[in-house]
DNA sequence: CTGAAAGCGCTTACAG
DNA sequence: CTGAAAGCGCTTACAG
């Protein structure tokens, strides 16, 4: 391998005096930086990433730790992994993709053999375990998902209660006295997914408010489960006139079942989902939506995270705290509800 | 941060005692082993990996160079990145994902850097501009595609020509006169995506073969393009009776334009897929398909990769081309064609 | 069975 | 403006 020792015989000078030549870290003659730069080109030099690890402390390398669960729908989760990944990039970094599924472990090995000079966490729960190991850990963190602690770390999310209310508040603007809402499965509650109660939530309490009647289930992340819990909502509530979606599988699966049904959106049924607007050209999804914003949340993270990773005394600076005000996407979906029952 | 040093002092012996007693590589009294554990233990030691590396000349990390285009699927996608990151896990590795739309940039920088033990390349296209300088790079490369030229590296892909006769077989077996092909769209064919034109050729040849008459088109990745293409094709040949899909956004949106057709499968069209049972389930697709197995392409590219990295002598091995055979998942999609005309 | 030392390839004070 | 040297934290021949 061609080391910076090579270069520095190639153009007769000291390996202090190249270094200093490729980085620029001090001045030097223009003629010698010249005969750096051409020897470096010429025998093909990158510098040896472990070594400069080792030697500066920084690796150039920020940890995505994303999870997948059976019950949760992957391609989604694609979409945040990219926005991180992307962004990085641009800021000069590579990403170290870990999707082994006992996170605290992955994290515990990544940070302390200082792979990594930050860690983005994806799907972060409630009480996720994974944050008092990156709140001690000595690599900032940043988090997409609000954990039920936010201290210690950078955190970005939708707002996801505005979300609900949003939701509640476009159908009852519509004219719209019952609703349905279908979140995600009851396990991704069980193991800590917050922003599921935090939508739902908010949009049972501003139902509540509007003098809306509400039936909110847990949805389903797989057919055949998720077709089948939709029918059973609608053959359950037949004067129901409008549907809320906080779960990407039932979205993905809802055009088939209205089908089935003989309904039609937003003629027999108003809709609104909530999903970035990439998921709904990829899946071909007709529904209004609340824009999730995966691949901004992404990018956003990954610039609060290398703002603290390299700007001098940003390591204490006060931790962020910022909740994405949601936007509705209209694609048509939403009407004012039929007098007839649609049943 | 803690270091073999402070390890060493804690368990009063050199440092070479204690990396040697850590790593099992000499023998080392058992109760030296036990002090030198036990220091690791409390102090929560994790070997620096810069180190490590700059010393071994291993990383215990392997390259994912994947590749995100506008008009491809990028669900499918995901299942090869899990693929081969679960597995790079398994085998002690991590796995440092590049999504750079640069990928030959990409792949200098990550293999000249010595950040990488091996790589993996998705997405490989048949005149692959990254290959050349794959071959040249220090550490051994697997592809999950076949290229043009697939000498230097090992090759792991699905067998598209004999997917493509077997698609054709089952539907001739069947009775099927008069087959329409979804390819991929025609820009995938003009990067080279070679996996396309393999499958299209080995479908033509088989159907001229078998005297079955064949349309075959290319497909479009995005909704409303994907079903306006779907539904041109169908009135364009309202006497076909099955239909051939080697297109995942093409098999995503066909249920809705059966439905909007009122057409059912496979009353009135027979229709085979090639995607991935994982695939079939996360986005409800009733149809019969060829397994792509994208999780286990990704393992065999790892395992492969990581016996050249370990393997003393491996190095030096033949290369590795081998082609999955495809196997047709029976979803109840395909039958003997109706005698009426569905137009 | 154990230790002192060299070396991996960088960067960066220190000295001129 | 430039060079000689120390040091980052490991591993591994070399020596006993």
């Amino acid at each position: 391998m061609v080391t910076i020792g090579d270069i520095a015989r190639a153009a007769g000078v000291s390996r202090s005096t190249a270094s200093y030549a490729l980085s620029g870290k001090r001045s030097i003659s223009a003629e010698v930086r010249q005969r750096v730069a051409d020897a470096a080109q010429e025998l093909g030099y990158t510098p040896n990433a472990g070594a400069r690890a080792l030697a500066t402390s920084e690796t150039m390398v920020i940890g995505l730790l994303a999870r997948f669960h059976e019950d949760e729908f992957a391609p989604a989760m694609l979409q945040y992994m990219l926005g991180v990944s992307d962004t990085a990039r641009e800021l000069g970094y590579d990403t170290l993709l870990v999707t082994e599924a006992d996170g605290t472990r992955a994290l515990r090995r990544i940070t302390r053999s200082r792979m990594v000079d930050g860690v983005v966490l994806l799907n972060v729960a409630q009480d996720d375990a994974r944050l008092p190991l990156l709140r001690s850990a000595p690599q900032p963190g940043a988090l997409v998902g609000l954990p039920g602690d936010p201290s210690g770390v950078d955190v970005f999310d939708l707002d996801f209660e505005a979300a609900g209310r949003l939701m509640v508040d476009h159908m009852h603007r519509l004219g719209h006295r019952e609703l349905l809402l279908v979140s995600q499965p009851e396990n991704v509650v069980e193991r800590g997914g917050a922003y599921v109660w935090r939508l739902q939530g908010a949009v049972v309490q501003q139902a509540r408010a509007r003098g809306i009647e509400l039936h909110a289930v847990f949805g389903e992340s797989r057919q055949p489960a998720v077709g089948r819990s939709l029918h059973a909502l609608l053959d359950a509530h037949p004067t129901a006139t409008g549907l809320l979606l906080n779960n990407e599988a039932a979205a993905a699966a809802l055009p088939s079942v209205l089908h089935a049904r003989g309904l039609e959106a937003p003629r027999d049924l108003s809709v609104i989902g909530r999903y970035s607007d990439e998921f709904a050209r990829t899946f071909s999804l007709p529904f209004s939506s609340i824009e999730s914003a995966p691949d901004l949340l992404g990018e956003m993270a990954v610039r609060q995270l290398v703002r603290r990773i390299t700007t001098p005394g940003a390591r204490n600076e006060p931790h962020v705290l910022r909740l994405l005000q949601p936007e509705l996407i209209d694609r048509g979906s939403t009407a004012p509800p039929a007098s007839g029952n649609p049943g």
